[in-house]
DNA sequence: TTGTAAGCGTTATCAC
DNA sequence: GTGATAACGCTTACAA
């Protein structure tokens, strides 16, 4: 026998706890994981040492025996976004709630990290993946046959997903803007490839063509949408009586574009949001905008997925959230 | 001989890879590991074997021999506040980067939480972590025996850290501000409790001091900071000609404030922020502000810690780096 | 009710 | 160069 000594530090482990309570090693697990018989003062003795001890069980050694390692892994395309930057923290809100950690994935839309992300999931055991980014490889992802949870995408009939009811929203948006007279309206959306966009779109587009308008809609960057692209629009529609964002911070640029074009918010052009970032309320003028239910869509993801990890049912397998208009400043 | 049935998944393990390529697991530790002496025509055999059952190692079994888990923690006060967001946004890029994990635990103030963690920190074998909440418990992060890197603060002299240097922000933003005729200067800053902010302040009221400017001082949260109490300050003081303010977010409230109180930006009063948040170079008018290197900081702390864990030595233990003024719209 | 020992998937020591 | 095998810290089947 020998003795591998590759360890300074000084964390008890289970024999520890074992030789001071003068039990063995398997009464301690019992206690710890009260789980089998076991006397009620020999348990005390346990405790007892464990506190003296300061013993806490190695979670590392636990998971490899029971293939769950208690991570949970949120893959996200960024996280410099207001919208998933607070999806992200009421994810991890949630997820250390039910006893389990958060392993933060940004693929920033690099199939590369991707895939270093994916063998990680393999790595590590982990027990379940909330994924927000859009990805070309749910089939690798299946693969892993670690429960998935997907937000704001729906890759397929057998991943459960929550999203906000994008078509609801493209609607309510142009409700609105129709009923406050505009004509004009112009349609600063994501990219279309997008289900999300396409589905707002649809929605939008739905309520103009009752109404005979024309829509003019412009692909954007989400993480990154170009001002200038946004300021050639404005000016190249300068009739333009009516404008509906994908998301708040291309709002902000078109207000900003159409400011520095001389035109009056609201007076002359009406502009919608999508998301209602935090700023959005603070901003002058305030930011009339569709609000997604981020906290609950979170909610529902992590539940969902502890739910999947323990081999519970899934009742609605998915699920479209309630989206609501909240009027402020930048709409007549 | 039993045999524990509670997998039903298909990952294979060293010993598959072994029995496939007709070695020992010590071969192809061995091989994977690059270590120790291998024929080579035996290697081969071994890589075309990993290939074949799609084999990677089980990181949770490595961790648990090694006790190293390439797990870095990174230990924020909140994610929903821009200047976090992206730091953490680079702070996971530069970790995977150096083939890490990151594991992330939103303090949130609350100390629940944060002993929470600290138990995990333990129970993972986190390998480091990245502190960037405040803490007033730097010594249970002590005991942890875990190498630790501190951004923004500065709790021991045994810690390293990187922070930038707030006492020259401060004087940067004095400086314009007197520079362009302000006399009656506000400081709407942030919890006084925190250094930055002191040192902020200090250097701040250190050239007002000369110029034989009074300061007038605000706290506020820096999380939420109170809109109506920024509207007071700003009602109260009429004859305000500058303010300076310890967050871009304050900085677009006051904005929001003198406006509606009928002042006018920059020919009133000119406004200067801390931060340089994305969205700031964005609003109308565009935020003047002082900027913060995040992302030199972020790389610096990662990197850092990576030494800490390699055992290498840290040359400056403490570094202080600069910050700049970024000139807008809303200074003379 | 408790203890013994196998086994989780690795790494590293030692003998051949 | 290679293979047995102890060990990492834990859980659990089974014996006592």
């Amino acid at each position: 026998m020998y003795n591998v000594t590759h360890r300074g530090d000084t964390m008890s482990t289970i024999k520890d706890v074992a030789k001071l309570a003068h039990v063995s090693v398997a009464t301690v697990s019992r206690v710890i994981n009260q789980k089998g018989y076991v006397n009620i003062e020999t348990r005390q003795l346990v405790l007892d040492a464990i506190e003296k001890l300061n013993y806490v069980p190695n979670e590392l050694a636990r998971s490899l025996f029971q293939k769950k390692s208690r991570i949970i892994a949120v893959m996200l395309p960024h996280l410099t976004a207001y919208y998933f930057a607070e999806l992200l923290e009421y994810i991890e809100t949630y997820t250390i709630d039910q006893n389990y950690r958060l392993m933060v994935c940004n693929s920033q839309d690099d199939p590369e990290k991707e895939s270093k992300y994916l063998r990680i999931f393999d790595q590590y055991n982990i027990d379940g993946i909330i994924l927000i980014s859009n990805t070309h490889r749910i089939d690798d992802y299946k693969k892993l046959g670690i429960p998935i949870v997907e937000i704001d995408h729906k890759l397929g009939e057998d991943i459960p997903s929550i999203q906000s009811n994008n078509y609801q929203g493209g609607k309510l948006a142009a409700n609105k803007l129709v009923s406050i007279g505009c004509r004009k309206i112009i349609h600063l959306r994501g990219p279309s490839d997008l289900v999300i966009v396409r589905e707002r779109s649809n929605g939008f587009n739905s309520v103009l063509k009752e109404n005979n308008i024309i829509n003019f809609s412009y692909d954007l960057d989400f993480r990154a949408p170009s001002p200038t692209d946004i300021a050639n629009v404005v000016k190249s529609n300068p009739d333009c009586d009516g404008i509906f964002c994908d998301s708040d911070y291309i709002a902000i640029l078109a207000i900003q574009a159409l400011k520095s074009s001389g035109r009056r918010i609201p007076e002359d052009v009406s502009v919608i949001g999508f998301d209602d970032i935090e700023i959005a309320s603070v901003l002058t003028p305030k930011l009339t905008t569709i609000s997604q239910p981020r906290k609950l869509i979170s909610e529902y993801a992590v539940n969902a997925l502890i739910k999947l990890i323990n081999k519970e049912k899934l009742d609605p397998f998915h699920r479209n959230v309630d989206v609501k208009l909240i009027e402020r400043d930048t709409t007549k």
